[in-house]
DNA sequence: GTGTTTCAAACACCACTGATGTTCAATCCG
DNA sequence: CGGATTGAACATCAGTGGTGTTTGAAACAC
């Protein structure tokens, strides 16, 4: 576990947190708490003030990208392998946010295939790629997270009809259907499986169990679910296909 | 000068090359060379033939992005500094794509404005910037220069009003106007301008005397030119502010 | 105001990365 | 077949980013 995450889950069960306590959790000097201080303070996770922090995380709230990005990293990986198994050539898909969808873009990138990222994230990781037709929605890029959202994401989306849309969600479960945290990412999520044939909903299995704010769909929209563990949770009796990494 | 450039330019000059030409030329070693060879090659610079590589740039194409990126650079940054002292806090400004617009974008990186991009890179530069609203506008971004193109970034653009957009371009006279070397582009760029109450344009002094094929707009759609030579060129007879950086 | 604590800038250090060169076996072309 | 060319593998080196230490300044407590 990187030191950052560290401090931010220190800081968020304590409340709050002085930088000496910090040193000792974690072996590293002060001068270094601070400036992971001054990081976090700047992603919006902390507060600092004279002496140490206190946290800014909510219950219910999501912990900041660069934080999430390398959690779990092998489960998301495989996910994204059997995504994009699903996936044929020549296609047009429209991929989510998140961080497991940016796996997703990586695996995408010598695919021949058109495809619409809605984080700029995923956009970086295929702007390079020499076969695949990038679609670039407009829109306001959330900070951190870079995800595209607002009036122009949804008018370059309902512009659209796309073959499949690749969905990551921050909770699913057959009785709530698909959550996420932010408002206005749900309903870009809302209008993307709209505007497409097929939804495939990628999520690992720590999100099958969550349910968040935000309601997106109901789990009968989705035609298929990857996930890495075997906790069906009722998916399948709701007519999703389950696919297990 | 950097060795892609002094590679890419030996080629275009001799029509094709050796690879031990090219590293006496150069001074590094054979294998370096190939190396370098390929990067050009991926970017269409140039193809490879057993031995050594033939040109593929025509004149009145442009060279691909990265080579240009670090061409005049002071004069770049110059001017840039020039067009930011131009803008208000507050304002509403749509970016060209392009390196001197690239540099502007830099700059923007700690102000409080608004601004829409036309090109990847400068979403990149300013993606990360706690003080300003970002705007991307939608479309299929160009490979290696990665400026939007399209009906998405037409529709985009049209969507909104400006207070002021700021154009890059390839060519500029008083005769001719603002040209650019890709008919997408050119289009984008009209767009931007017809979208905006102000239009200012940052030109180095050697776009001054060159035309490209796409014509833009006339010179006297242009409010202000950000140049860093004093070659007018008629502009001043033709109503426009030249402000020389 | 004074003393203590905390902070941030400056510098040194270290691991790591990316670019380059060298070697060598495989491959291509005449 | 034979020489030239290539690309993979490894060694080297400079540049970079992260970390620790020092030191003078700022903030706080009294």
């Amino acid at each position: 576990m990187s030191r950052l995450k560290q401090i931010t889950e220190a800081v968020r069960d304590a409340g709050s947190l002085g930088v000496a306590d910090l040193a000792t959790l974690t072996g590293a000097s002060e001068m270094t708490i601070r400036r992971d201080l001054e990081v976090l303070a700047a992603q919006g996770v902390l507060e600092r003030y004279r002496g140490g922090a206190r946290s800014l995380l909510l219950r219910g709230e999501e912990p900041p990208f660069a934080l999430r990005s390398d959690e779990n990293m092998d489960a998301k990986r495989r996910i994204a392998q059997a995504v994009v198994a699903l996936l044929a050539d020549g296609e047009s898909v429209v991929l989510d946010s998140g961080t497991t969808c940016l796996e997703v873009a990586r695996l995408l990138h010598d695919r021949r295939l058109t495809v619409m990222p809605l984080s700029l994230h995923a956009v970086n990781a295929l702007s390079s790629s020499p076969t695949l037709t990038l679609l670039v929605p407009g829109g306001r890029p959330r900070p951190g997270e870079l995800a595209l959202t607002g009036p122009l994401t949804l008018a370059s989306l309902q512009a659209l009809r796309f073959d499949t849309a690749v969905i990551g969600c921050c909770g699913l479960s057959a009785e709530h259907g698909l959550t996420a945290f932010d408002l206005e990412d749900a309903s870009v999520k809302r209008t993307a499986i709209a505007s497409a044939r097929r939804v495939i909903a990628a999520v690992d299995a720590s999100k099958l169990t969550r349910t968040a704010l935000a309601h997106v769909a109901p789990a009968s929209a989705l035609h298929a679910v990857v996930t890495d563990a075997d906790g069906d949770d009722g998916l399948t009796a709701a007519g999703v296909t389950v696919v297990t990494a």
